[in-house]
DNA sequence: CGCGCCGTAATGCTGGCGTAATCTGGGAGA
DNA sequence: TCTCCCAGATTACGCCAGCATTACGGCGCG
């Protein structure tokens, strides 16, 4: 976990910056806010401890130039001023937490903590194959970055496929996982899928990255 | 944005829900923490408003089992207890955020409009898309600077799709994050706001911003 | 009381998809 | 090695689900 302090005052970057260390961060310290807004495009931290007052570049504008940046890491402010306007500035400015001056070390450990744990928590549910994407939260595929232009069955074809690549998948398992009704098609239907669906997503002179397996079924390549 | 409030007084029930309601957020009380905890696992809220003090089964024990089922809703928590002790405990069983009664009601605004841009891991309360501008904060939207005048139904909308944009969202999800209660639809409520939606934000001569994916839903163009 | 937002209904159209018919190729047996 | 046969590939087609759009009416708010 790699934390940057923003702060001031000697005093609270020497006292936060020890327990911080002691509960086992990696902590970059830093008393001006143009400096501060440098490192933190510079590095990838996982959590900025800011401070609002700061010589050079103010907190609140250092916040909303790292923002419209489009830079999304995590930001706990800290401030002193305890009005309900600026903690709704600091809110609206794209902030995710708020301490008020004077808080318990503790409280400020929780928050981190917390902070830094939301971090690692969304995953993208997307699965690579060679220069394949499959998004499959966004229920889209792409080729090289460029998207793929698939009907819902196509993609639901390809996702099942995705999910299971690397094995062979019988008709029948394909038949009940994309077709809602149990009933049993009269017709080639999943056959008529995979060519369209072959079409789309194999590159021009390439090899189809579905496989068939002679009175089996079909593989995506793993 | 689809909410849940679990508070048991009354009062409070009344003024937040109004507040929010009128801020354009779908929004769903209980006052009865079994209820509550029902509710959450039930529904996929954006975020929940949690009163600590409740009949039948606490906040905290709540936030606990919630969490406990692998459940990552953001968590706002309200408490009248402003000890140092159970800011941490709130904030090591989970919660999000944490706010002491009394407060003012443009703070919870700020706190739950901050959580909900972050359950989409948008920080910028602002996004661009093109020539199109959507303010989530000040709930406006501008193309090349000029407003544009949306109901509140049609930036609700707009604000989802951009929160989601790029990803394709289904009618299903629509329904339930814009209209409050759960009930479904008998008709093509959502086709006409979109039609209606589109009509505003395209520029003449131009593609709508709002593709539709047959079979799946709609995307707004990332 | 009037205005405007919004849910509902009706209608026409488009594109997805199942079906069927036809083509292709590979494997096995002689 | 040749040939037959069948599994799978591909193409064509028609039906209808799903969508866009417009119009209308109810209801809430000022």
């Amino acid at each position: 976990m790699h934390l940057l302090l923003i702060e001031d005052s000697t005093r609270l970057q020497a006292s936060i910056g020890r327990g911080l260390r002691k509960a086992g961060y990696a902590l970059d310290i830093t008393g001006d806010g143009e400096e501060g807004l440098w490192l933190a495009q510079e590095t990838q931290y996982d959590t900025i401890i800011l401070d609002l007052m700061l010589p050079k570049l103010d907190g609140l504008s250092l916040l909303r130039k790292l923002r419209a940046a489009q830079n999304a890491v995590h930001v706990l402010i800290l401030t002193a001023k305890d009005t309900v306007e600026n903690r709704v500035n600091g809110l609206q400015a794209g902030a995710d937490d708020y301490l008020i001056k004077p808080f318990a070390f503790e409280e400020l450990l929780a928050r981190v903590q917390a902070l830094c744990r939301r971090s690692y928590q969304r995953k993208n549910p997307r699965i690579t194959i060679d220069d394949l994407e499959i998004d499959t939260a966004g229920r889209i595929a792409l080729r090289h970055g460029q998207p793929i232009d698939l009907t819902p069955r196509e993609f639901k074809l390809l996702e099942y496929l995705a999910l299971r690549r690397g094995q062979v998948v019988s008709r029948t398992e394909i038949e009940t996982h994309i077709y809602p009704d149990a009933a049993d098609l009269m017709s080639n239907a999943v056959d008529s899928a995979i060519c369209s669906l072959r079409k789309k997503i194999t590159a021009p002179d390439a090899r189809s990255p579905i496989q068939t397996r002679r009175g089996m079924g079909y593989v995506l390549e793993a």
